[in-house]
DNA sequence: CCTTACGTCGTTGTATACAGGAATGCTATA
DNA sequence: TATAGCATTCCTGTATACAACGACGTAAGG
């Protein structure tokens, strides 16, 4: 990735450009735009190979988003607390409970065959590709948003995902866990299709706290071996 | 951004202008940009007495709010359909339920001077003025989001609030509505006091339930005056 | 040696210029 | 009259110019 250096592209070339907001999304997702880093226009203009206007564009977009704050010393990456990112693992284990229970309510066949089509490809994903791993567990969540049909709820909860996305794997790839999680995923197929509304969101909430308590672990781990 | 030098400003000869965001985001909020209207840029650069380049930071932010959407026919105010509305209304429920189960938790004795002082203004704001009640009620919440310490929760609620907004004032204006919010809010205040978890999200989620319920009672009334 | 004042530079906010693309309407011809 | 083709005209996306503001460094004076 990351193929900067070209400036005459041929228009017949089908080079598709992500959006300067999604490059550099991507960006701060991957830690190579740390937490504190400060973003300045004219070094990420010519970063991505535009000019400043589309970077503005951006900019704004991921401070809306909450990805990126003003400082006294200008726009900077958000970083984030030990206890903001708890709390963020608070809010979403509610949210996830109450889409998991909408899901069981609404869900139809569509959404069901979506859901196990979800469950398996996770199920054969390659587990010493995190980054595949990440990708399919997102997949299989996002189908239970979708299942849920409440588009609020789906927007909150994407918007929730990117805070702690940035912290990238680490839970799944705790050893065990993958294999806890295939499991739990489909216990939370089984109550949607059974439309058991309270399991489905005990189940989700349950599913999400550990990922939380892990989290917790890794946070706890971090000030263990920072602390001198 | 907006001027960071008060204090020196007559409010005469430059009148205090409020960033273009707002204004476009009021103007909306108030219907003078009613839903499903087309926002063109030279058009609002024209209204608001800018160039089009602070009118498109606004609009990005207003997209990324979700309270503008892009269509085939270029970018127009966000449409909300009945059910959307509702979905909206149950994903509040949830969220508020959970800020005042987790103010009963975190509040401080300060969250509650600022608490009551909210809803003791809310108590003597003039039952004629509409706008005046809306802003109190909404201050009253607002305060209990902040009890609640969890800066994720208030952000999403920020969010949806907005998104209800605009349909202004009607659920408290309901003849008896309002009294009846002013002893709800003075039962979940107690209930944050006295660190009563439960009971607090319970009071909460009936408060919102109700205005749900004369949401769904309102959108009902409109289906039936507008069907012909 | 410390402090203060001034100048330069860097960065952002705003305005404007320019180009591509889509929609609309007009005209000419069948 | 209807249709096809063309031109005009919006509108947006991008680039760039410009001004204001603040930070930082340097130099001068106490």
């Amino acid at each position: 990735m990351t193929s900067k250096t070209r400036g005459n592209e041929p228009p017949s070339a089908v080079e598709r450009r992500p959006s300067t907001y999604a490059r550099i999304k991507q960006a701060i997702a991957d830690g190579r735009l740390a937490p504190g880093a400060p973003l300045v226009e004219t070094a990420l203009a010519e970063w991505c190979e535009v000019s400043r206007t589309p970077i503005r564009e951006a900019l704004t977009r991921l401070e809306q988003d909450g990805l990126v704050t003003r400082t006294d010393r200008g726009l900077v990456v958000r970083e984030r607390s030990p206890e903001e990112v708890l709390d963020i693992y608070e809010t979403r284990i509610v949210l996830e409970g109450t889409v998991a229970r909408t899901a069981a309510a609404r869900r139809t066949p569509i959404d069901l065959i979506h859901l196990r089509h979800a469950a398996s490809e996770m199920a054969a994903v390659d587990t010493a590709d995190e980054e595949a791993m990440a990708a399919a567990n997102r997949a299989f969540h996002r189908r239970l948003w979708a299942a849920s049909h409440n588009e609020s709820l789906t927007d909150l909860l994407d918007r929730l995902d990117f805070h702690i996305a940035r912290y990238p794997r680490t839970t799944l790839s705790r050893p065990g866990r993958w294999e806890q999680a295939l499991v739990e995923h489909g216990e939370i197929v089984a109550a949607v299709e059974e439309r058991q509304l309270q399991l489905a969101e005990d189940l989700a909430r349950e599913h999400f706290t550990k990922a939380r308590d892990i989290r917790l672990e890794i946070l706890a781990s971090e000030i263990d071996s920072s602390a001198v």
